[in-house]
DNA sequence: ATGCATAATGCGTGTATCGACATAAGCACG
DNA sequence: CGTGCTTATGTCGATACACGCATTATGCAT
Protein backbone atom coordinates (compact mmCIF):
# COMPACT_ATOMS: atom_id res chain seq x y z
CA UNK A 1 0.00 0.00 0.00
CA UNK A 2 1.77 2.98 -1.43
CA UNK A 3 -1.16 5.16 -0.35
CA UNK A 4 1.43 7.92 0.62
CA UNK A 5 0.08 10.53 -1.16
CA UNK A 6 -3.28 11.21 -0.52
CA UNK A 7 -2.62 13.69 2.13
CA UNK A 8 -5.46 16.91 2.38
CA UNK A 9 -2.26 19.24 2.99
CA UNK A 10 -3.79 19.57 6.80
CA UNK A 11 -0.42 19.73 8.21
CA UNK A 12 -1.13 22.12 11.18
CA UNK A 13 1.34 25.20 11.40
CA UNK A 14 4.20 25.61 13.29
CA UNK A 15 1.99 28.07 15.68
CA UNK A 16 -0.75 25.83 15.69
CA UNK A 17 1.82 23.21 16.97
CA UNK A 18 3.12 25.82 19.42
CA UNK A 19 -0.11 26.65 21.02
CA UNK A 20 -1.43 23.21 20.79
CA UNK A 21 1.59 21.93 23.02
CA UNK A 22 1.30 24.69 24.86
CA UNK A 23 -2.03 24.24 26.03
CA UNK A 24 -0.96 20.76 26.85
CA UNK A 25 2.10 21.83 28.60
CA UNK A 26 -0.40 23.29 31.31
CA UNK A 27 -1.90 20.10 32.12
CA UNK A 28 1.40 18.23 31.64
CA UNK A 29 1.96 19.38 35.54
CA UNK A 30 0.44 17.76 38.51
CA UNK A 31 0.31 20.22 40.81
CA UNK A 32 -1.60 22.93 38.18
CA UNK A 33 -3.78 19.48 37.70
CA UNK A 34 -3.92 19.04 41.15
CA UNK A 35 -5.20 23.13 40.95
CA UNK A 36 -7.57 22.20 38.41
CA UNK A 37 -9.48 19.29 40.48
CA UNK A 38 -9.55 20.89 43.79
CA UNK A 39 -11.54 24.02 41.69
CA UNK A 40 -13.91 21.61 40.29
CA UNK A 41 -15.23 19.74 43.27
CA UNK A 42 -14.38 23.14 45.89
CA UNK A 43 -16.46 24.80 43.17
CA UNK A 44 -15.26 28.57 44.33
CA UNK A 45 -12.05 28.29 46.63
CA UNK A 46 -10.19 31.27 47.73
CA UNK A 47 -5.97 30.35 47.77
CA UNK A 48 -6.12 29.99 51.29
CA UNK A 49 -7.95 26.66 50.67
CA UNK A 50 -5.91 25.69 48.00
CA UNK A 51 -2.84 26.24 49.90
CA UNK A 52 -4.14 23.89 52.85
CA UNK A 53 -5.70 21.48 49.91
CA UNK A 54 -2.20 20.53 48.27
CA UNK A 55 0.49 21.63 50.44
CA UNK A 56 2.25 23.82 47.90
CA UNK A 57 3.36 27.65 48.59
CA UNK A 58 1.66 30.25 48.18
CA UNK A 59 3.99 31.87 45.30
CA UNK A 60 3.91 28.32 43.45
CA UNK A 61 0.29 28.07 43.70
CA UNK A 62 -0.14 32.19 42.88
CA UNK A 63 2.25 31.59 39.67
CA UNK A 64 0.15 28.24 38.66
CA UNK A 65 -2.99 29.85 38.89
CA UNK A 66 -1.80 32.83 37.22
CA UNK A 67 -0.42 30.47 34.27
CA UNK A 68 -4.28 28.66 34.19
CA UNK A 69 -5.84 32.38 34.05
CA UNK A 70 -4.01 33.67 30.93
CA UNK A 71 -5.22 30.70 29.47
CA UNK A 72 -8.76 31.37 30.23
CA UNK A 73 -8.75 28.09 32.39
CA UNK A 74 -9.84 29.73 35.33
CA UNK A 75 -11.70 33.03 36.39
CA UNK A 76 -11.41 34.74 39.83
CA UNK A 77 -13.14 37.75 41.29
CA UNK A 78 -12.63 39.31 44.18
CA UNK A 79 -14.19 39.03 47.79
CA UNK A 80 -12.66 41.94 50.02
CA UNK A 81 -8.74 41.05 49.65
CA UNK A 82 -9.17 37.53 48.58
CA UNK A 83 -9.38 35.98 45.32
CA UNK A 84 -11.99 33.32 45.16
CA UNK A 85 -11.20 31.28 41.64
CA UNK A 86 -13.13 28.60 39.96
CA UNK A 87 -12.73 26.59 36.77
CA UNK A 88 -13.83 28.65 34.05
CA UNK A 89 -13.91 25.91 31.37
CA UNK A 90 -15.06 22.57 31.25
CA UNK A 91 -13.04 21.21 28.57
CA UNK A 92 -10.15 20.70 30.78
CA UNK A 93 -12.31 18.01 32.73
CA UNK A 94 -13.39 16.56 29.42
CA UNK A 95 -9.82 16.02 28.45
CA UNK A 96 -9.27 14.38 31.72
CA UNK A 97 -12.29 11.65 31.46
CA UNK A 98 -11.02 10.89 28.36
CA UNK A 99 -7.19 10.53 28.90
CA UNK A 100 -8.63 8.31 31.88
CA UNK A 101 -10.80 5.99 29.91
CA UNK A 102 -8.07 5.30 28.10
CA UNK A 103 -5.55 4.61 30.74
CA UNK A 104 -8.18 2.10 31.86
CA UNK A 105 -8.86 0.50 28.78
CA UNK A 106 -4.82 0.57 28.26
CA UNK A 107 -3.80 -1.47 31.76
CA UNK A 108 -7.21 -3.92 30.84
CA UNK A 109 -5.55 -5.01 27.93
CA UNK A 110 -2.15 -5.56 29.26
CA UNK A 111 -3.87 -7.71 31.99
CA UNK A 112 -5.48 -9.35 29.58
CA UNK A 113 -2.36 -10.05 27.64
CA UNK A 114 -0.85 -11.44 30.38
CA UNK A 115 -3.06 -13.90 31.91
CA UNK A 116 -3.23 -16.09 28.98
CA UNK A 117 -4.69 -15.66 25.28
CA UNK B 1 -15.95 30.11 56.55
CA UNK B 2 -15.59 26.12 56.21
CA UNK B 3 -18.29 25.84 53.73
CA UNK B 4 -16.60 24.11 51.40
CA UNK B 5 -17.17 20.50 52.82
CA UNK B 6 -19.57 19.13 50.25
CA UNK B 7 -16.92 17.82 48.01
CA UNK B 8 -18.60 13.98 46.72
CA UNK B 9 -14.44 12.65 47.61
CA UNK B 10 -13.96 12.33 44.20
CA UNK B 11 -10.25 13.96 44.18
CA UNK B 12 -7.97 12.30 42.14
CA UNK B 13 -5.56 10.13 43.16
CA UNK B 14 -1.65 11.24 43.25
CA UNK B 15 -0.83 8.66 41.08
CA UNK B 16 -3.79 9.16 38.50
CA UNK B 17 -2.79 12.99 38.70
CA UNK B 18 0.69 11.59 37.72
CA UNK B 19 -0.65 9.24 35.12
CA UNK B 20 -3.03 12.00 33.55
CA UNK B 21 -0.19 14.83 33.81
CA UNK B 22 2.36 12.22 31.87
CA UNK B 23 0.32 11.72 28.87
CA UNK B 24 -0.26 15.21 28.26
CA UNK B 25 3.50 15.78 28.78
CA UNK B 26 4.16 13.83 26.05
CA UNK B 27 1.88 16.09 24.06
CA UNK B 28 3.23 19.62 25.59
CA UNK B 29 5.86 19.06 23.07
CA UNK B 30 5.69 20.65 19.45
CA UNK B 31 8.61 17.95 18.19
CA UNK B 32 6.07 15.04 19.59
CA UNK B 33 3.06 16.54 18.44
CA UNK B 34 4.44 17.11 14.48
CA UNK B 35 5.78 13.29 14.35
CA UNK B 36 1.94 12.38 15.75
CA UNK B 37 0.90 14.22 12.52
CA UNK B 38 3.35 13.61 10.02
CA UNK B 39 2.60 9.93 11.17
CA UNK B 40 -1.45 10.47 10.83
CA UNK B 41 -1.33 11.83 7.48
CA UNK B 42 1.29 9.92 5.82
CA UNK B 43 -0.11 6.73 6.78
CA UNK B 44 2.91 4.71 7.54
CA UNK B 45 6.00 6.11 7.06
CA UNK B 46 9.91 5.36 7.71
CA UNK B 47 12.08 7.15 10.13
CA UNK B 48 13.70 8.44 6.88
CA UNK B 49 10.84 10.22 5.81
CA UNK B 50 10.27 11.54 9.18
CA UNK B 51 13.46 13.13 9.65
CA UNK B 52 13.10 15.12 6.05
CA UNK B 53 9.53 15.91 7.02
CA UNK B 54 10.79 17.58 10.39
CA UNK B 55 14.52 18.13 10.52
CA UNK B 56 15.05 16.38 13.57
CA UNK B 57 18.43 14.30 14.09
CA UNK B 58 17.83 10.64 14.00
CA UNK B 59 18.78 10.00 17.86
CA UNK B 60 16.04 12.43 18.22
CA UNK B 61 13.47 11.31 16.10
CA UNK B 62 14.07 7.46 17.68
CA UNK B 63 13.76 8.93 21.23
CA UNK B 64 10.89 10.43 21.06
CA UNK B 65 8.93 7.52 18.93
CA UNK B 66 10.17 5.74 21.49
CA UNK B 67 8.15 7.54 23.86
CA UNK B 68 5.10 7.86 22.00
CA UNK B 69 5.18 4.22 21.52
CA UNK B 70 5.95 2.98 25.15
CA UNK B 71 2.48 5.14 25.57
CA UNK B 72 1.08 3.24 22.98
CA UNK B 73 0.19 6.37 20.95
CA UNK B 74 2.62 4.88 17.58
CA UNK B 75 3.22 1.25 16.64
CA UNK B 76 5.66 0.21 14.46
CA UNK B 77 6.89 -2.95 12.14
CA UNK B 78 9.59 -3.88 10.62
CA UNK B 79 9.83 -3.95 6.66
CA UNK B 80 13.79 -5.10 6.07
CA UNK B 81 16.02 -2.78 8.33
CA UNK B 82 13.21 0.14 8.70
CA UNK B 83 10.79 0.35 11.08
CA UNK B 84 7.45 1.99 9.95
CA UNK B 85 5.72 3.83 12.05
CA UNK B 86 2.11 4.47 12.48
CA UNK B 87 -0.70 6.31 14.36
CA UNK B 88 -2.17 3.72 17.19
CA UNK B 89 -4.33 5.38 18.80
CA UNK B 90 -6.91 8.02 17.65
CA UNK B 91 -7.35 9.69 21.07
CA UNK B 92 -4.80 12.29 20.72
CA UNK B 93 -6.23 13.45 17.27
CA UNK B 94 -9.54 14.10 19.05
CA UNK B 95 -8.18 15.76 21.82
CA UNK B 96 -5.84 17.68 19.42
CA UNK B 97 -9.02 18.50 17.79
CA UNK B 98 -11.02 19.79 20.82
CA UNK B 99 -8.42 22.17 21.83
CA UNK B 100 -7.77 23.24 18.82
CA UNK B 101 -11.43 24.37 18.29
CA UNK B 102 -10.96 26.13 22.08
CA UNK B 103 -8.57 27.83 21.34
CA UNK B 104 -10.54 29.41 17.91
CA UNK B 105 -13.53 30.14 20.26
CA UNK B 106 -10.98 31.75 22.69
CA UNK B 107 -9.52 34.21 19.98
CA UNK B 108 -12.97 34.57 18.56
CA UNK B 109 -14.33 35.74 21.40
CA UNK B 110 -11.67 38.11 22.32
CA UNK B 111 -11.53 39.86 19.13
CA UNK B 112 -15.54 40.69 19.34
CA UNK B 113 -14.76 41.62 22.88
CA UNK B 114 -12.23 44.13 21.38
CA UNK B 115 -14.03 45.49 18.31
CA UNK B 116 -16.99 47.09 20.56
CA UNK B 117 -19.21 46.09 23.58
C1' DA C 1 31.76 -14.41 8.41
C1' DT C 2 32.18 -8.89 6.14
C1' DG C 3 29.98 -4.96 4.81
C1' DC C 4 26.11 -1.80 4.41
C1' DA C 5 22.06 -0.15 5.75
C1' DT C 6 18.91 1.72 9.56
C1' DA C 7 17.62 2.39 14.38
C1' DA C 8 18.79 2.80 19.27
C1' DT C 9 21.71 4.42 23.10
C1' DG C 10 25.66 7.02 25.95
C1' DC C 11 27.02 11.28 26.84
C1' DG C 12 27.29 16.36 27.04
C1' DT C 13 25.29 20.97 26.79
C1' DG C 14 21.95 24.30 26.98
C1' DT C 15 17.48 25.88 28.37
C1' DA C 16 13.27 25.80 30.72
C1' DT C 17 10.69 25.45 34.81
C1' DC C 18 9.42 23.64 39.32
C1' DG C 19 9.17 25.10 43.90
C1' DA C 20 10.67 27.78 47.99
C1' DC C 21 12.09 32.06 50.44
C1' DA C 22 12.02 36.82 50.75
C1' DT C 23 9.99 40.98 49.35
C1' DA C 24 6.82 44.10 47.24
C1' DA C 25 2.22 45.47 45.85
C1' DG C 26 -2.92 45.93 46.53
C1' DC C 27 -6.79 46.33 49.56
C1' DA C 28 -9.59 46.93 53.98
C1' DC C 29 -10.05 48.93 58.53
C1' DG C 30 -8.30 51.50 63.02
C1' DC D 1 -1.71 58.04 57.95
C1' DG D 2 -0.17 53.26 59.51
C1' DT D 3 -1.31 48.11 60.43
C1' DG D 4 -2.61 43.82 59.03
C1' DC D 5 -4.11 40.54 55.59
C1' DT D 6 -3.93 38.55 50.99
C1' DT D 7 -1.86 38.05 46.53
C1' DA D 8 1.88 38.94 43.13
C1' DT D 9 6.75 39.09 41.85
C1' DG D 10 12.20 38.92 42.08
C1' DT D 11 15.61 35.72 42.80
C1' DC D 12 17.78 31.31 43.21
C1' DG D 13 18.96 26.24 43.55
C1' DA D 14 17.71 21.87 41.79
C1' DT D 15 15.90 19.05 38.46
C1' DA D 16 14.08 17.65 33.97
C1' DC D 17 14.52 17.14 29.34
C1' DA D 18 15.21 18.66 24.45
C1' DC D 19 18.56 18.10 21.01
C1' DG D 20 22.85 16.86 18.67
C1' DC D 21 27.19 14.11 18.13
C1' DA D 22 29.38 9.92 18.43
C1' DT D 23 28.94 5.18 19.15
C1' DT D 24 26.79 0.86 19.42
C1' DA D 25 23.32 -2.57 18.25
C1' DT D 26 20.41 -4.91 14.79
C1' DG D 27 18.97 -6.73 10.37
C1' DC D 28 19.82 -7.75 5.38
C1' DA D 29 22.69 -8.89 1.83
C1' DT D 30 26.77 -10.92 -0.38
Amino acid sequence: MRRNQLQPQSLPSPQLLDELSGFFRLLSEPARLQLLCQLKQGADMDVASLIEATGFSQSHISRQLGQLQRAGLVSCERDGTRLIYAVADPLVDDLCNMVQRRLKQRLEQQLKQLQGV
